[in-house]
DNA sequence: GGTCACCAAATTGTCAACAATATGGTTAGC
DNA sequence: GCTAACCATATTGTTGACAATTTGGTGACC
């Protein structure tokens, strides 16, 4: 009843708050594939209980973020090159979807919000700034599927996403990337304001599809062959 | 290191068959949409332990099958008509794809399998068995996933698909819905015989969008307008 | 010097007891 | 008869202690 009482009800954070926390330490790159999160660890840094911390293990290990072994504990996910080809496959087929669903869909602003973005997006390309880029990216993709409404498929590509985060955050946008993304953009956006979705669909596809072929010799690149 | 040992070195099973169990009794309607679970009665009918039964719960309320609520426990989650749409729409665009990638990786053996099961539902149609009719419709559109060796994208449906298993149980197979779907089955094999991706694409999310509207219409006829 | 068995510390798995909350029925009051 | 407060029971949330296992290092032995 008092102030007090009021101040400290909850003895700690609930799990799917601890495992945000953890999801967000992952896409922020600070936890990377194969890391071991020790239990004790997470406790002391986020204030949760231990019984709330395997709780929050054993949801994102069902999301298939974390992989947990028997007396091993939980550790980072590694996605192997095979699966993020299966990831962006399926990414290429549920944002296409999206992409043509925006131009039937979207009102005017929509559209001009949308080129709104592109236009900065090109500005960053000329000075080089590929963390803003990145992040704009993001927004690109996420607004069109919000204003398309279909929350399940935006939350499946968030998650399908999730995995190659790490991947994404350092040496994505460097090169030729920006420019091939801003290419492909500007195909996709032309074909929503030309009305014409079966193209949307189309050149969205094939800008994941471009997306996975630089991860794969940035792949190549970085682990030999 | 005796025979006796060795025949009881567990004292259950793991979370991860308590959760397959409770998969298959929701696939089996045995668990209907909104019914609570109980933990003491999932420990009895399961020999698990408590703290693996909530590490269960844990991992399907991850999947979106069970919804974890405060002092209440779990529940069987109930999809929206809003979000089943939302669900068969993401289906259309995986199994489509799923669909050009058999047509164009598919051996002969593949084509002649897929051929050989569109048959028994023909036979099933004339004699009316519609729940051998689902069974060998699940083999028919996993068959064309696993095919394509795609295992995310098989995954991902087989998860999609779960929160309507209770629709697609009893009254799904009924009347005219046989007929439409081994029609929708002919085209669909139609366009991989005739080696056309494009349109193996089109047929088969066609035949999900069917299913949709079949579904909406059976929503109707239940719950009124 | 190298290898293997063994030991101690760290880490995770399990369980049982207790606290907090919801649920359903009962009774008092109108 | 009806409503609302109240109470017993059922159910879930939380904690702590202990068991099982891995891990990394130490020393004996070849």
């Amino acid at each position: 009843m008092t102030e007090i009482a009021d101040a400290l009800p909850k003895s700690g954070p609930p799990a799917t708050e601890i495992a945000d926390w953890i999801r967000s330490q992952i896409r922020a790159n600070r936890f990377v594939p194969g890391q071991r999160l020790v239990e004790v660890d997470i406790i002391r840094r986020t204030g949760g209980s231990r019984f709330k911390v395997r709780e929050a293990f054993q949801r994102l290990a069902a999301e298939g973020l974390l992989e947990i072994e028997e007396f091993r504990g939980a550790s980072v996910r590694e996605a192997s090159l095979a699966e993020v080809s299966q990831l962006y496959r399926a990414r290429a087929a549920l944002e296409g979807i999206c992409a043509a669903d925006f131009t039937r869909l979207a009102s005017d602003e929509d559209k001009e919000r949308l080129r709104e973005i592109a236009e900065k997006m090109e500005t960053c390309v000329e000075s080089g700034a590929a963390e803003q880029f990145g992040k704009l990216n993001g927004e690109w993709h996420s607004m069109i599927m919000r204003v398309t409404r279909n929350d399940v498929i935006a939350d499946l590509v968030s998650r399908l996403n999730t995995p190659v985060h790490h991947l994404l955050f350092e040496s994505f946008y460097r090169g030729d990337r920006m420019n091939e993304a801003t290419r492909d953009h500007r195909a996709i956006l032309d074909a929503i304001l030309a009305g014409d979705p079966e193209a949307a669909e189309k050149a969205m596809r094939r800008h994941v599809e471009n997306g996975l072929q630089f991860l794969t010799s940035l792949d190549r690149a970085l682990f030999g062959d």
